[in-house]
DNA sequence: CACAAGTGTTTACTTTACTGAACATTTTGA
DNA sequence: TCAAAATGTTCAGTAAAGTAAACACTTGTG
């Protein structure tokens, strides 16, 4: 754990060209500190890596959030989007095999009168999507709306949520949301 | 900063229905700790936060990005999506106006011919996309490749990229990308 | 009512985060 | 070539984080 974090506060601050005795100046943080951080020998408060990130400077969520990390794939045809149907709806998941990604991009299609249970289980992160054809049936936390064609909805995947095609023809729409598990 | 720290402690922990006592004896943090650290009295550490934390559970990136509010509109009608064009590009953003979003869904259009200059300020976060008609060519770092329906790409903003419609009819697509700034 | 089990807070005490000043090396420049 | 001024690391002292055990209070149950 503070390996990662020094590992990671070194990167930053030598990446930016700054000493540790440039960065502790900056910041009003002994240079002994961020050595013994940067060695993972120090379990740094809060309050003091966020002063030393705050002199990169670099947030504390950009921080953790951590994505310097390089994809390996960049394209993918249409045959790899590989379809995962369950009742009336279909996915297909856009990067679904990368190891390491934060925006769940989906083609969903929903069948006449197919849909998702209600969300009972709310995860975190965001959800939102844009209908391409036919007709559905979205509530979300106390609101019900029914989309049709080129409309949309953004909302935290905290509310309760749930999808239902109230038309006859099939539903297409793009979603995209954050992962469930951080 | 550490009043902040404690109060979006306490918000989470009681809308889980944990009392202070539950979430030590989860974590095995002290019940005192807990509450100091409510309290703002207490400068925590790093692992210390990350211990309570997995107890609730929210990773430190979940929380100090705090994504915890509630959107205020869920729906968005098709002509709320209003077109921003730039030379033979245009796009449509959903929920463009919501203060604190986390991902950019977009539908796009290319003209034939038009496209991106490559984007040499690369910015943090991720970006993907999928095709839905014409055919559309993309550069990421030293990859390049012409996508064509229901083809879709995934990469790092970090990585330096552009886009262009070769092709002789214009080229839709819905991408999403998570902001550029943190 | 009384008592048991929960809640969050405060208080000594132990552990440790953090500092200032040393250290050993490497780089710069007259 | 030899100071002079960087670099990152180690070390003793101190300020504070974190703990265990008390506290005062509320809630539910026989």
């Amino acid at each position: 754990m503070n390996q990662d974090i020094g590992g990671r506060l070194r990167e930053l601050r030598t990446r930016r060209g700054l000493s540790q005795r440039q960065l502790g100046r900056l910041t009003g943080v002994a240079n002994a500190s961020i050595s013994q951080i940067e060695a993972g020998k120090l379990n740094p408060t809060v309050s003091m890596l966020k002063k030393v990130l705050d002199g990169i400077p670099v947030s504390l969520s950009a921080f953790f959030s951590g994505d310097t990390e390089q994809a390996e794939r960049f394209f993918f045809r249409a045959d790899e989007l590989t379809e995962i149907a369950d009742g009336g709806v279909s996915f297909r998941q856009v990067g679904a095999n990368l190891k390491d990604h934060s925006i769940q991009l989906l083609r969903e299609c929903y069948q006449p009168g197919a849909g998702t249970g209600r969300h009972a289980i709310t995860h975190q992160g965001e959800e939102c999507g844009l209908i391409l054809s036919g007709r559905l049936k979205i509530t979300v936390g106390d609101q019900t709306s029914v989309l049709g064609e080129g409309d949309a909805y953004y909302f935290k995947s905290s509310q309760p949520h749930s999808f239902h095609n109230p038309g006859n023809v099939p539903c297409e729409l793009i979603s995209a949301c954050t992962p469930p598990t951080f």
